[in-house]
This record gives structure tokens, sequence and C-alpha cells, in this order.
DNA sequence: ATACGTACCGACCAGATGGTTTGTCAATAG
DNA sequence: CTATTGACAAACCATCTGGTCGGTACGTAT
């Protein structure tokens, strides 16, 4: 066996193929939708042709499924979770990912949206397998936030009769609705007027 | 010229034809996109055929325009500017509006989301010319809404302070969102949950 | 060296889909 | 009465699209 590199390989490297046709998929979902992403467009971007993606992939929907599970799920972890998790001060942290949403983030978040809400807002109602592990990363999102409105509570930052699984389900729900209307507007300053808003509920909620 | 019937023609009504063909196209959107809406869908349930389609739009796409200038702009207004206008309290009335979606309103609201967004989530990035349509209905709607947050603020029923231009973005946003959510997770009672915080927000705004 | 399984290629297919074209029939104008 | 036009019907077409299938080459165990 005189293999010692294994990641470094073009040709006949499975983990990395699936991984390839997983990102590209990704983005013609993101950009198209699920309906609207075409096999052979991945196929162009990976240079790969039929016979590779039919041999990881039984099908479409089960590539859509993986995107879902494996893509937009780490995403999602990456962009959300893990700032609330390890934010020092769980109710700023809160504010900072929200405010800095519309200039950190990637540049094709104005453009595309959440690749979460696109996915869910197309196929939930089509697709019982897709609503199920859409909604799974929704109430993964949904635990964090209210994990940070929890110990915000027991910090005293937030007054103690806030509902806080209530709370965090409405900041989903406003930050995603603020997404969609910067992009029905193409516009940054879109969301940064509608996320103002949103900021100034969280402030509402202050203890005195 | 011995036809005095206008209304109730079956054969041969061109305008009670389009109006047909619009809203059979509205429905196809609105269940499955515009680029999930199959012509032959629409023909099937209109009883029609491709000549009387070809005949009263040039192409799909139009037809899609159509809808939203259309058959969208007519619920739009029904649902939310109509009422934003006639109520007497304007808060009252905007949060009366809020309250009364989960139940008062088409059961498939919940089911497919809201008609106007779902589109603009869609097409937007995809299409100028559907962006743009969509947008003015947005714009319309944070029209009325602005002008009841202003009618508001001047009987003092929210403070002084208020950006209503900015609050009634965010209202919109935050709305939309809650429907979306309430369609992801396919629970009416998601929706009267995230409602309750967009109710809450909206009381923070009150006078003292 | 050989046999076998995994990874991948690429031609092919059936059905769907937006769109076109030719034709029909009734109403209206002249 | 006849010519024309608007409103639709219906067959047809080109292209696209998800999916299939037989084949090939490389790696590896024996």
């Amino acid at each position: 066996m005189q293999q010692a590199d294994s990641a470094a390989r073009t040709h006949r490297n499975p983990d990395q193929t699936r991984q390839r046709i997983l990102e590209a998929a990704f983005m013609e979902i993101y950009r198209n939708g699920f309906q609207g992403m075409r096999l052979d467009e991945v196929l162009a971007a990976t240079s790969l042709t039929k016979g590779a993606l039919y041999h990881h992939f039984p099908n479409k929907q089960t590539l859509g499924y993986a995107v879902v599970d494996e893509v937009i799920q780490q995403t999602m972890e990456a962009m959300w979770i893990q700032p609330l998790r390890g934010a020092e001060d769980p109710f700023q942290g809160l504010i900072d990912v929200i405010e800095q949403l519309p200039d950190n983030k990637p540049p094709e978040m104005i453009q595309y949206g959440c690749p979460l809400n696109n996915l869910a807002q197309e196929m939930s109602p089509l697709d019982e397998g897709f609503r199920q592990r859409l909604d799974r990363l929704f109430e993964a999102w949904h635990g964090a936030t209210q994990e940070a409105l929890e110990k915000a509570q027991q910090n005293g930052q937030i007054t103690a009769d806030c509902d806080c699984e209530e709370i965090a389900t409405f900041v989903m729900a406003a930050l995603e609705g603020c997404i969609g209307l910067a992009k029905s507007a193409q516009s940054k300053d879109r969301l940064r007027t509608c996320n103002r808003g949103l900021i100034q509920f969280l402030l509402s909620l202050k203890a005195r």
C-alpha cells in the first residue's frame, strides 16, 4: 500500500466526490430551489457525469435530503448556533449576531436569502420528508436561541415574565422575515432597517 | 344583436375565460411555485386547451406577471389593506388583523403560506420583472401599515418617538416570517405562538 | 497473476413541457 | 348574404430532464 496521501487525491476519491456533488447541488438549490435544480447543472459544476452522481445518490430526492442533512445543517450550525452558544454575554451575543448579518456574512444572503427558509418555503407543503428534515434544523436553531434567552433571563438582563420559548420562536420568524424582505427588495439597506425593528423588540425585553 | 346577457355566458366569453385561466394559474402557482406550475395543469383545471391559453397570454411568464398584477394584488388588497384602512381604531385594527389571521382567513394559509411572499422568495432573485411587480405589492401593504401606525401615533396610542416607516417594514417582515414558520411546521398553533410575539412587540410601542 | 468490487463514464430513453401551427365555428360588419 | 375577425380546439414539435444501463479502469485481497 503505497498511498500516503488521502486528501490531495484527484482521481478516485469517493468521499471528496460525494462532497463536491453535495456542495454543487447545494448551490443550485440555493439559487433555483429544489424543483429548479437541474442535475445536469450539478454535473457541469463538478465536471462529473450521470454515472458518478447516481453511484453516490439513488435519485434527485435523496440528493436533496442529503443537502439538507449535511450542507444546510452545517451552515446553520456555523451561522447561528455556534455564535449563540459561544457568546460570553448571551443577550448581547444574540443582538450581535443579528446586527452583523448584513455586513459580516455571505454576500449572497441578500440576493438569495436563507437557504434553510428558502427550501422550507418551497418544499414543506409538497414533500413531508423535506419538511421534517427542515423542521429539525429550525428546532435546533430555536433551541440555541431559547437557551440564550433563558441565560439572559437568569442573568437578570431581560424581564422575568418573558416566555423565552415563545420569544425564541418569534425571533426566528422575524429574522427570516427580515431576510426575506431584503431579498424581495434586493437591498442590504432593507435588511438593516428591518433588523433595527427586531433589535428594538429585543431591547424592549430588557429588565429595568 | 340579440344577446342581452353578458355575464352568464358559458360559451365564448373571453373575459370570463381569461379570468378562469388567471385563477387556475394562481392556484397552481400558490401550490407549486411559478417554476413548478405546469400549463397542462392549468388547462386541466379550466377544461381549456393550449389554443385558448395562448390566445389570451403570449407565454408562461406573461401569465405569471398577470397573476401577480391582478389576482395576488386583489388578494392583498382584500386581506390587509382594506381591513387596515377600514378600521375605526387604527392601532387596534392592526392588532385585530394579525390576531384574526390563524382563524379567519383561508385555511390553506397555514399549508401554503402567503402567496405574495411565496412568489417573492422564489422569483425575486431570478426575474427582475417579477421582483418589481411583487415589490410594488409589498410597498402598497407597507403604505397602509405605515398610515395606520401614524394615525395611532397622532391619536397618542403609541409613543411619539416611534419610526412608523421602520416599524411598518418590520411588522410586514415579522408577519411573513410567522406565516413562513407556521408553514414549515404545518401548524396553526405555531402561527398563533409566533403572532403573540408580534402582538407583544406592538404593545411595547404603546404610549404610557 | 487473477478475480472481484468500487468508482465512474457516457450513450441512451421515455415522458414531460413550453410553445407553434393549422383549422373550426360563431358573431359581426358591410 | 358574404367576408372578416375573435375565440377557441387539437394535433404537433423541439427540447429538456430525471433516470437507466452496459461498459471500463483502478485498487485490493487472495
